[in-house]
DNA sequence: GTCTATTTTTAGTCTTGTCTAAAAATTATT
DNA sequence: AATAATTTTTAGACAAGACTAAAAATAGAC
């Protein structure tokens, strides 16, 4: 596999992630940073391999081949997050970009090396799950803060945008994965709230609010 | 840099340790397992962006930018040889193929941070020095076991050869880095040693001998 | 259900890095 | 010093991956 195949099949899998059905040629495209016509060209190359469904017009698909694939290269990335994060003192806004090349590094070895130095997380430093060597990963049954009612406590699990941006703005709020919150009021003009975070509180916009998991307290 | 530049730079590199004087394009070729005519393309793009000095039919040599390039390659490939071996328990014939992949990954805070990870070590697993960030690094005075006199003592400090196979075979041998080395005996028939090594004794062909350095003692 | 508008594909071109085969230059031999 | 052998370069081609512009197919509007 080339380093461009892995990028378009890793795209594939995170445009699924929300989409479900077949992507279309164009929101690849988008994704990956190009044109229509190189898509259809690689639509082409990674269907003779096996690793997408493709037919004209409709768009592709990962195969249980390329969804195989796609999960070996996101338990890369994210085990390679954690371990700049744990062992070399990145902050989570920085993570990505270096994770984005580390994951093409071919060697079986080193990633389960690095697996078992990092203890085997679950999961990564925006609170996405990390699939396991066969595939399957652990789904956390979380909520968007924007969907919890007046009352509800929570602990921050995730963020969804995982822009350097955001997740810089978490830091200044001191707002941080694991932090307990509460939601004590909410705004109806502009859908901001009213939060307990630790023993702070806080108001949130409506869009650090949509941008932000947590895990219900039943 | 694209990787393929990265490569040509380091193999001249290393060819300039051993021969100095300018590298000829089949030399450098047969080195990267590649053709001439591909070096002389590689070796007008080089020169084009500064890196090295090419004038025709008169091969290459590094230019202070090349050196740097080279040297931070290098320290690149060295240090993340000990992140294998001290970190992930990778043994040091295995160590070479993966640092292959990994001296590419552009990010110089992840270096700097594996160096201090590691507290900057000087050698990588071979016994080769590790340039620092500024690109000097410390040569150690050492010889090749087969230069020994006999009586004289030394401890072992690095491997010439650096295949799996040798290495291997020095594992296999129980010679090690850092072990203490007296010559016993020379045998002028094939030019093998009888050596004491640790506690043992050993019989040891030429072939070891002129591929391991030692560091004599005075 | 026809006619636009949009999406997708095709066809042809470009760049990077490689190759083969042939030409040119250098080095070695006598 | 001339010729032979070797090395190096050039010229032209190819594969991967991307691009533009134009053609084809699909989807949306009325």
């Amino acid at each position: 596999m080339t380093r461009s195949e892995e990028d378009y099949i890793k795209a594939i899998y995170h445009l699924t992630e929300v989409s479900q059905k077949t992507i279309a040629t164009t929101a690849l495209a988008s994704q990956i940073n190009t044109k229509p016509s190189s898509v259809t060209d690689m639509s082409k190359k990674l269907a003779a391999k096996g690793l997408v469904n493709y037919k004209k017009y409709q768009g592709v698909s990962l195969t249980d081949l390329g969804l195989k694939t796609a999960l070996s290269i996101v338990r890369k990335h994210r085990l390679w997050e954690v371990f700049l994060v744990k062992k070399l003192d990145f902050t989570w806004d920085e993570v990505h970009e270096v994770a984005e090349q580390l994951e093409h590094i071919k060697s079986e070895k080193l990633i389960d090396k690095i697996d078992e130095l990092l203890d085997f997380p679950k999961y990564d430093p925006h609170g996405d799950p990390i699939p396991s060597k066969k595939g399957d990963f652990p789904e956390r049954d979380k909520q968007l803060l924007s969907e919890l009612k007046i009352g509800s406590k929570g602990v921050c699990v995730g963020v969804k945008d995982t822009s350097a941006t955001f997740l810089k703005f978490l830091d200044k709020n001191k707002i941080a994965l694991g932090d307990k919150v509460t939601i004590l009021e909410k705004e109806a003009f502009d859908d901001s709230l009213r939060i307990k975070i630790g023993a702070n509180q806080l108001q949130i916009s409506n869009q650090i609010a949509i941008n932000l998991y947590v895990k219900v307290e039943v």
